[in-house]
DNA sequence: TAGATTGTTAATCGATTAACAATC
DNA sequence: TAGATTGTTAATCGATTAACAATC
């Protein structure tokens, strides 16, 4: 079943490009914002951080936007991008987990701006019922299906600890969702159909860790920024090769 | 500038496996805490989110770690992935920017069970110098440069509104910091030599977004999770293309 | 027209995957 | 030895990049 209806197949575009898309929607929000009419694939690919031979073959996934010789119209190929996307329109958005890092989400204010609204702080403690986080009432957990039914939403946010977050995405599943974001370590597993896309804060630095290891250790001899106390320069054996 | 020292170049890991390494070292805490001796690659590659056979080809870049025939010593593998990533010892870390997610990043539990340690909070705004978040003292951002040669920081993390973090990642990068993960919504520029990792919730969200209005429009004629409020059947032109 | 810049081509590079020989 | 499972090969797939023809 990789089938598409004969419309969507018009337009296969890449995985990589959809995901600097919005790097060049906010690139090109900011050129607008600051008065910028028009601007060279150079300009915009400067701007959102990648070469412009990178920038020009996205853009001819999705037409043919700019002007030969002149470059592109900030506002018209903002919102080709926009629409591209789908972010015309708001999209209605639940955070269920609302401990440090849901209070934070629902307090990011980047949600509104760039096509997201939450409708629903959803948290399973009874405890956290009672208050108001960023003007929005938090909710039982088991609301969930009704709120995802009346406000036809369709994108779930979970920032609940690991050991919830599968019951949590099976609920929104069975509640409607299809799209979800988790923030919760945990490797969730989900019907086909139904997408799910991780921001993981440890997996990350230790990305960074691994090159920043090697860094280290480029310098052999002079021991840099080893890692651990300040007063540690034991314990590094395992750390480095050893020498050949 | 490619030349690496021989003890490096024997191991040149493809950046797709080492941003898999903290998800396989993960899979094998989680195996090690419930107890689990051994485990093949069909059942690391399971827990872990792959298919077997990438796990093995990107564990085939550390080294020959399992037993053919048996599969592979759950605890010593768990090590040697922990020790190739860099994480056997924990890596000081500074937080800049303590607002709603600089809270949540202090307050993250995972930092120290995975590898890192917040050594500081630093914010600009002296009206938060007199808190106290997840028990460490916010101190001033001018003290930077003291705390990273003090503590040996070599990764920092940027927390703060866009409009802060380019003038952070630059004194970061002064006091010697060459890793930075990066949760303010701007690209950053940086020398050569320093890493910067960036996390965007609305990116993330935004892709899901993409593919989310590519599933609606599948189901043509029924349009189900329109987004927009619950009421607006209307402004729908210009989202789905026009049909052939 | 001359200069500038897009959109596209084609070559290169890196990642994924299935299959299987090696070997416990 | 027979069965199981790794580590590696080779084919395929997708992404990046430089170069340039098209064209404003």
């Amino acid at each position: 079943m990789t089938e598409r209806t004969p419309t969507e197949a018009a337009r296969d575009i890449p995985e990589a490009t959809v995901a600097r898309l919005p790097v060049y929607l906010r690139a090109l929000t900011s050129l607008a914002e600051s008065g910028t009419p028009t601007c060279s694939s150079e300009e915009l690919a400067s701007a959102a951080g990648v070469n412009s031979a990178k920038l020009r073959k996205d853009l001819s996934y999705l037409g043919s936007y700019g002007t030969r010789g002149v470059g592109y119209d900030v506002e018209y190929l903002r919102y080709q991008i926009a629409r591209e996307i789908g972010v015309t329109h708001d999209w209605p958005v639940v955070i269920v987990g609302i401990g440090n890092l849901g209070h934070a989400l629902a307090n990011f204010s980047g949600f509104r701006s760039r096509g997201f609204r939450v409708v629903a702080l959803l948290d399973a403690d009874p405890g956290r019922h009672s208050e108001q986080v960023a003007g929005i009432d938090v909710r039982p957990f088991r609301d969930l299906a009704t709120i995802v039914a009346e406000q036809g939403v369709a994108i779930g946010v979970i920032s609940t600890p690991a050991h919830a977050a599968q019951d949590v995405a099976d609920a929104m599943v069975a509640a409607g969702i299809t799209s979800i974001l988790n923030f919760a370590p945990q490797v969730l597993s989900v019907p086909e159909g139904v997408d799910v896309r991780k921001v993981d804060l440890s997996i990350e630095l230790q990305i960074l860790a691994y090159h920043q290891q090697r860094k280290a250790s480029a310098v052999e001899g002079a021991v840099l920024h080893a890692p651990g106390d300040a007063g540690g320069a034991d314990d590094l054996d395992g750390r480095l090769e050893a020498p050949a």
